[in-house]
RNA sequence: CGAGAUGUGGCUCAGCUUGGUAGAGCGCUGCGUUCGGGACGCAGAGGCCGCAGGUUCGAAUCCUGUCAUCUCGACCA
């Protein structure tokens, strides 16, 4: 009974699982379409999950003494090419504003789809002693890049983030912001979305376009492919360089700063909806989820059943509880179904007979299991049941990445595996371009990442034979 | 950007082959009865048939183009 389907809407994960993805966005409300390919209207539901995600991120950043700022949407041409391998990385797929009203433009302006250079430019121009460095900034907002294809919060056009940037006085400082950072969104990962990510570092073919160096946290999905849940960027100096970015040192010798960058954007919820999702629909994590408790009056007719609500609506609200009530006149089956496609962590089912023994219903959205609760000490117990919620998420997608990640010592091996199943594969590797393009076209997979937690499996890179540098992980990417 | 599929009330779809007054179920609105896993009755509202051309006496239906969505590739957060 308590595994029955009970949301018919949604197609089954196991029967198409982007056709379920794209179902759970529209059927839970997170996300409508527009007019224009790729460019998504978030809903309030959506959008609150991202508000959350906000919250407790700003937070983080301001910790690590990063300021707010806002920069133009707008880039001019010149500006955008002053760095080689990044104007090739994001030129192509640009949108240019060339109409200013009625009069075609001396300069055509690139709508951001991302803003390194603006902040360059900004930096050169306020930069002076090493006594500002080093500069911590971050912005919230969006960015456009024209693709090809695009998907519900995984792949828009315009999506909405947050990219840091800092410069430093020494490159060490920078390479250790890098890091800071990355495990600032590692962390939060973990902590606060339950999903379990792989740190590590980018190779050559797939860091940034104009980086020395791109960590990243890796995620695996419910379907066993990978997602690249955020990235940390180390410059060096080579922008500094480009947009002369200078500053007097100690000794009064003018030098360029070193720099980092750092962003996550709204394919996080992508990213939750796949890792923590079900059948019946979404499956949010607690702390971020818009309502964490949704109260369910049972025949609300009846006397003292809305007022008890009422009573503990305000209670849990008092209590920091993002709590619903829903005095709707549905009957009580289809509320249970609307707030687990919803993804509502907890749901409270509170009936005359409850309010008689002065108790209620804790139903869990990952259990199903029914628990009676004393009215007295429910703050506790929907706190309880909040974080068991967050753990039994977390453990389920560990366990699901544990029980998908293989090993292989021999290019065959890599190759069977990739053909046999989905997940992610471990492997030495000699550092060669040349033998990730192998995998790429022999095994259709790509690098994942270098991870910081390095295991020996062998001497040698099984797709070359040479000695091997690291071990890496294979998989494939959203 | 290449290959394929699909666009008909809010949703799921029928109607198209063989051109002739736009349909169903769900949802929505009102009233009443219900209420511990998507309740029921009665009454009602709602559709430039994605968009633009063309063929025709007449187009949801045939033709062309275009835009969007989905799937698979290539590209990318």
């Amino acid at each position: 009974m308590a595994n029955d389907k009970k949301v018919e809407q949604i197609t089954d994960m196991e029967v198409d699982f982007a056709q379920w993805f794209t179902d759970v966005c529209r059927k839970a409300q997170l996300i409508d379409y527009s007019s224009i390919k790729g460019v998504f209207i978030y809903r309030p539901y959506g959008y609150a999950i991202w508000e959350n995600i906000q919250a407790v991120l700003d937070k983080e950043f301001k910790k690590q003494g990063v300021e707010n700022v806002y920069m133009p949407l707008l880039i001019p041409e010149s500006l955008l090419q002053k760095e080689k391998d990044h104007v090739e990385g994001f030129a192509p797929e640009c949108a240019w504003v060339t109409m200013g009203g009625v009069d075609k433009l001396e300069e055509k302006y690139a709508i951001r789809p991302t803003s390194e250079t603006l902040f360059c430019e900004h930096f050169a121009n306020v930069l002076q002693s090493h006594r500002d460095l080093p500069m911590k900034y971050n912005q919230w907002c969006s960015v456009l890049r024209w693709e090809k294809t695009s998907r519900p919060f995984l792949r828009h056009r315009e999506f909405l983030w947050q990219e840091g940037h800092t410069i430093h006085a020494t490159a060490e400082e920078a390479k250790e912001f890098t890091e800071t950072m990355l495990g600032v969104y590692a962390d939060f990962c973990e902590n606060v979305l339950a999903m379990p990510v792989t740190r590590g570092q980018k190779t050559e073919k797939e860091k940034f376009k104009g980086a020395e160096a791109t960590y990243t946290i890796e995620c695996m999905m419910h379907d066993r492919k990978a997602l690249q849940a955020g990235t940390s960027h180390y410059f060096g100096d080579g922008f500094a360089k480009a947009f002369e970015i200078e500053f007097a040192d100690k000794n009064n010798q003018k030098t360029n700063p070193h720099e980092t960058s750092w962003g996550v954007s709204t394919r996080l919820i992508g990213g939750i909806i796949m890792t923590h999702g079900d059948n019946n629909g979404l499956v949010l994590p607690p702390k971020i989820a818009p309502i964490q408790a949704v109260i369910i009056p049972i025949a609300a007719h009846k006397g003292g059943v809305l007022e008890s609500a009422d009573k503990l609506l305000e209670t849990l609200t008092d209590a920091g509880i993002r709590v619903k009530c829903d005095t709707s006149d549905n009957s009580a089956g289809w509320k249970f179904a609307e707030y687990e496609m919803k993804g509502v962590p907890v749901r409270i089912e509170l009936g005359p007979r409850d309010i008689e023994a002065g108790q209620c219903v804790l139903v869990s959205r990952v259990t199903r299991e029914k628990k009676i609760v004393k009215l007295d000490n429910i703050v506790e117990e929907i706190n309880t049941a909040l974080s068991e919620v967050h753990t039994a998420l977390f453990e389920k997608a560990l366990k699901n990445r544990e029980e998908h990640t293989y090993t292989a010592t021999t290019f065959e091996e890599m190759k069977e595996i990739a053909a046999t199943k989905t997940g992610f594969v471990k492997t030495m590797w000699c550092g060669e371009t040349e033998c990730e393009m192998r995998v790429k076209e022999e095994a259709g997979m790509t690098s994942r990442c270098i991870p910081f937690r390095q295991e020996h499996l062998s001497d040698v890179c099984p797709i070359c034979g040479k000695p091997a540098k690291h071990m890496i992980y294979w998989g494939v990417a959203y």
